[in-house]
DNA sequence: ATGATTTTGAAATTCATTTTCAAAATATCA
DNA sequence: TGATATTTTGAAAATGAATTTCAAAATCAT
């Protein structure tokens, strides 16, 4: 699963005047290839499986780069982590997060979109950016909770 | 300017078993007669105002109390600090934020949240909590910068 | 290769928030 | 009311995510 909108991470460096180096390629690449909304954490120990002498602080560096160079962006959902996800030139997505399994669903929805330029147009905000985040329980959580008959401890990924 | 919603703040007290005090007392009246959106730090200053003694901890520990029962909820508005606003049962509203003087204005949009739980239903989700954030530059900015002909300094809100 | 410049990693720092703990305040009940 | 058990407070310490520091290592242009 490979994703290639805009440059090359390389490419891009050598623009900004950057150095191309083994952990930021190395970064890069995983994290482009990882699933979507990975903790720093979690990209850290993917990347370490190849080279475990990568430290965090050059995962965060990458990360941010990243970031500001339009390949990832950063979310928070609600927990005191960030997460960060792929991003598309142009297309923007928002999110479902299940409260009690912590799992993130996609959707992207042009008339709710159109609607909030309408209401920034009212207030006279020029948007660059949003964030819609939908929190509730899942269908599969729904059902074991159905199952069980009781209410499931909420929030189990905050621990 | 005063809201009546939910049971007063020392009648929870009690159904929790929790004690009510001085500083508790004059924590939560002054966050319910402040205006929407104040970080800690200001809470805290406005409480210092009347009681200088008044610790940070104590104003944590009751903005979380007051949180968990309903009155206030935290909000991130893409900063590390958060901020706490009133919330009135069953209203709901959400925020277009400035990203270049920092404020926070309110709307509601019934069409967005019918699309919402549209989606969400789609989904197999069952909703309970939304967010939606629209940043961008409110009219007043988008003024100025047009007055000085040149862009004005992004995020002067994060320094 | 050389040398200027950037990047790295480990450890230290920051900063918001939470926790700890002894002293103070509050509620309960005799 | 007073004694006592319990909770709360505030200052300082702890936590935890993210950032910065700095000397050593890597990169790149020549």
């Amino acid at each position: 699963m490979e994703k290639t909108s805009g440059l090359p991470f390389q490419q891009l460096l050598k623009e900004r005047g950057l150095k191309s180096t083994r952990q930021r390629d190395e970064i890069a690449r995983v994290f482009m290839e990882s699933a979507d909304h990975l903790s720093v954490d979690e990209l850290c120990q993917r990347v370490r499986q190849k080279n475990p002498r990568i430290g965090y602080a050059t995962v965060y560096r990458t990360l941010k780069l990243l970031a500001q160079s339009g390949w990832a962006s950063a979310r928070q959902f609600g927990q005191r982590t960030a997460r960060f996800e792929h991003r598309t030139e142009g297309e923007h997505h928002d999110h479902l997060i299940c409260l009690i399994c912590g799992k993130i669903v996609e959707f992207a929805s042009g008339r709710i979109e159109e609607l909030q330029s309408r209401i920034a147009q009212k207030k006279g905000f020029r948007i660059f950016d949003h964030k819609l985040e939908l929190y509730g329980h899942c269908a599969d959580c729904l059902a074991k909770k159905e199952m069980t008959g009781k209410e499931v401890r909420e929030k189990a990924t905050n621990e």
